[in-house]
DNA sequence: CTTTATGGTTTTTTT
DNA sequence: AACCATAAAG
């Protein structure tokens, strides 16, 4: 039986059924995109007959992968288990795990999240004698990251920069990836990477892999980094279909390393693509798409598009303003309240999104204290919390013990007398018998400067681990992650350690975590799929947030624009437009910052459907002071003809338009201020030698605020430190010595 | 050696 | 809230 084609019109039928081999669909917000590819799938399947497991699909999150899957079963009317569908790095680092052969880890390796990197970072550090006050491990591992996600290996980089930090960069990095190597871990970067280096090296393995996905599908194309690029090039050959869906105007992952070329190159890449543009919007009221359109054309890098809709004009943008963030939070849920019994939605039409996860708190307060039910997505991210953590890392070095990450975390939770020197001593003698430090804890009697009291706790210590070991043979996962909590004296530190209310909460946590390893094992079982610990610690480390959001519950939603990526609601309000907030100051400076920030705001805008909020306040609590604030330069980019003010304030047109007028002069000096500032950078940096009367000479640590009020933290030679203001310090720099 | 208390610092967005 | 450095107590 034929799928029906009748649900979809005539640009996405012919874009479904074309039999080019080279396909790129420009699908705008709203488009029907997931539907195309949905459908796309399913007619290769039923009409192609295309095998299931001939075809790969790659979207953006787990959920949606998830759901594409089954919308595809239900089309079909049959399940579909050897589909592939999953993200990038959920797929690669399935590849990943049947090569592990050819690769310097094994197939048991542990994917490190952002927290384990640090941690390796810090460990790399330390045996380059780098100091951490000097150089912040979080600013090696973005570098890192960076670094990788363009393709670039330590001996890529520069080694002769005027910047200290920079210098140190490929050492560390190199380090960092060899370290990775010895506790048999890769992180998130390495699942793209390392697939290519298996297919650069192995020919063959890259025929297999190129018979096999003679359909690769990809959604959300403009947001693909050089790397994952990089593996499509690959795989694509002469009789590989490649099927991409993406929009420019939807690109909000630069910084992450997406490049916008790729999807603005595809043509070029693939001479003989053919190009389908989806252009009519399903979603939104005319006035809201119009509204939309109005602020993206003010980008200067993007293929362009006539994105119309046949519905009707609807209610105007509402603009909000308000005194400060707890004034926009009581405006908001007026609003809400005006939502809910005059135009009678539930919870689960409405979202409120915002730029930074840290303004959720104000909103939360006024949700909670009006009764109104509400999720957060993200945020302090459950697989994140800290008691999770601890019993994840259990979990970890009983599936890889090389992990020594994870093994330090936990060797002296709960506390069991085993301190750092004692680790470190560890860890010496290891390293010089060559064995792991799992290992080395082992055969902790056989080092003379460790007590033999203090020997007994770690061989304990061994003990239990190697027990659980042989034990995860045996028992399922959920049962063996439950007896370790209990054992090991998780449990009771929990209920102890902290006052009631905090204790519940992280027991609750715990709890649910056991729930949701047996949950994982049934489901993957009943799929015929990998339901082992392995998998399970996958999943969870690649799980984004938007993964993990209940969508059956009726909650007004919170969340970050980021995540609000592919979703909609009938209501939405947007929040904190203001100068330095939306867009992010870091993000003003450069052209292309600032266009990614209001393609940011222009996938919030394009998530409602029927009414859309845009609030900012005069004010702000920024860190622990109260700043005044200027309204974003983006509500001056929206047409103002789709724009109301504030219904609970009588305005006319006029005064319309003076606030606009009022608004711009505030936004020039604002650019004014920046350009300021920046032209008063003085010459400190971080790292730099100087020298000051009394303290003599010492090394620049941070810089905190610009010009003459710039505070400098420098630490002197003995060890001192000290806080200086520029305007009074007289420091004078010195050459920077090798 | 290890533990515990204290204070300071830290956040942009995420696989 | 979580993480560090530091100092003092056990």
């Amino acid at each position: 039986m034929a799928i029906a084609l009748k649900d979809l019109n005539d640009v996405q039928r012919q874009a479904v059924t074309s039999a080019k081999k080279r396909i790129l669909i420009l699908a705008g917000a709203g488009s029907g995109k997931t539907r195309t590819l949905t459908y796309r799938i399913a007619h290769l399947i039923n009409q192609k007959k295309v095998k299931p497991t001939e075809i790969l699909a790659v979207t953006f999150t787990n959920k949606a992968a998830n759901e594409m899957r089954a919308r595809i079963a239900q089309l079909l009317n049959l399940e579909i288990k050897q589909l592939w569908i999953g993200t990038f790095h959920s797929i690669f680092a399935r590849i990943l795990r049947i090569e592990a052969e050819q690769l310097a880890v094994n197939r048991h390796f542990t994917i490190y999240d952002t927290d384990d990197q640090v941690n390796a970072i810090k460990k790399v550090m330390s045996s380059l004698n780098i100091a951490q006050q000097l150089h912040s491990p979080k600013m090696f591992q973005a570098k890192i990251s960076q670094a990788k996600n363009r393709m670039q290996q330590p001996k890529d980089l520069e080694r002769n920069t005027p910047d200290i930090f920079d210098n140190l960069l490929p050492e560390v990095f190199e380090k960092y990836n060899h370290f990775l190597r010895e506790n048999n871990a890769v992180d998130f970067d390495d699942l793209l990477l390392l697939p290519i280096e298996v297919f650069d090296d192995h020919p063959a393995i890259l025929e297999k892999y190129r018979k096999k996905f003679k359909h690769i599908l990809i959604d959300e194309y403009q947001d693909t980094n050089k790397a994952q690029y990089s593996l499509v090039r690959r795989l694509v050959f002469d009789k590989n279909f490649i099927y991409v869906v993406g929009d420019e105007d939807q690109s909000i992952y630069r910084w992450r390393g997406a490049d916008i070329s790729n999807i603005l190159n595809f043509n070029q890449d693939y001479p003989d693509a053919q190009i389908f543009r989806l252009e009519e919007n399903y979603r939104s009221n005319s006035l809201i798409l119009e509204g939309a359109n109005g602020l993206v054309v003010h980008n200067r890098e993007r293929l362009g598009k006539n994105l119309w809709t046949k519905k009707s004009k609807g209610e105007p943008i509402t603009v909000l303003d308000s005194e400060n963030e707890n004034d926009e939070a009581k405006r908001i849920v007026e609003y809400i309240h005006n939502e809910i019994f005059t135009r009678k939605r539930s919870f689960k039409d409405i979202a409120i999104l915002f730029r930074t996860n840290a303004q959720s708190r104000a909103l939360e307060d006024e949700l909670r204290r009006n009764a109104l039910s509400y999720v957060v997505v993200g945020g302090v991210r459950f697989y994140e919390r800290k008691e999770i953590k601890d019993v994840l890392a259990y979990l970890k070095i009983i599936a890889n013990p090389l992990d020594g990450v994870s093994l330090r975390r936990i060797v002296n939770f709960p506390l069991r007398g085993i301190g750092d020197t004692t680790v470190n001593k560890i860890e010496k003698h290891a390293e010089a018998l060559n064995i792991s430090l799992l290992e080395g804890m082992g055969r902790v009697k056989e080092i003379a400067t460790i007590s033999s009291g203090m020997a007994n706790r770690v061989t304990e210590f061994y003990e239990l681990i190697s027990k659980y070991r042989a034990l995860s043979q045996e028992i399922s996962a959920a049962e063996l992650t439950s007896s370790l909590a209990h054992e090991t004296g998780i449990i009771s530190h929990l209920k102890n350690e902290y006052d009631q209310y905090e204790s519940e909460s992280r027991l609750e946590n715990i709890y649910e975590l056991f729930n949701s390893i047996e949950h994982f094992s049934r489901e993957r079982e009943k799929e015929g799929r990998d339901g082992s610990l392995i998998a399970f610690l996958e999943e969870v480390t690649l799980m984004s947030d938007i993964d993990s959001l209940d969508d059956s519950k009726n909650a007004i939603t919170l969340m970050t624009l980021h995540s609000a990526k592919g979703l909609e609601f009938p209501v939405v309000f947007v929040t904190g437009l203001e100068m330095g907030l939306f867009p992010l100051q870091r993000n003003t400076a450069e052209p292309e910052e600032l266009e990614e920030e209001r393609r940011l705001l222009y996938v919030g805008m394009t998530r409602a459907e029927e009414n859309l909020y845009l609030t900012y306040a005069r004010s702000r609590r920024k860190y622990n002071t109260t700043v005044a604030t200027v309204p974003s330069l983006f509500l001056d980019e929206i047409p103002a003809a789709t724009i109301q003010l504030d219904l609970n304030q009588t305005s006319d047109r006029s005064q319309v338009k003076n606030r606009r007028q009022a608004r711009r002069e505030k936004i020039m000096d604002y650019f004014r201020q920046e350009d300021e500032s920046q032209a008063n950078d003085t010459p400190y940096t971080v790292g730099s030698m100087v020298y000051h009367e009394t303290f003599g000479k010492g090394k620049i640590v941070k810089l905190e605020g610009h010009g003459e009020k710039m505070k400098i933290s420098v630490r002197f030679e003995g060890n001192v430190s000290k806080k200086l203001i520029a305007q009074y310090a007289n420091l004078t720099t010195l050459e920077i010595s090798e």
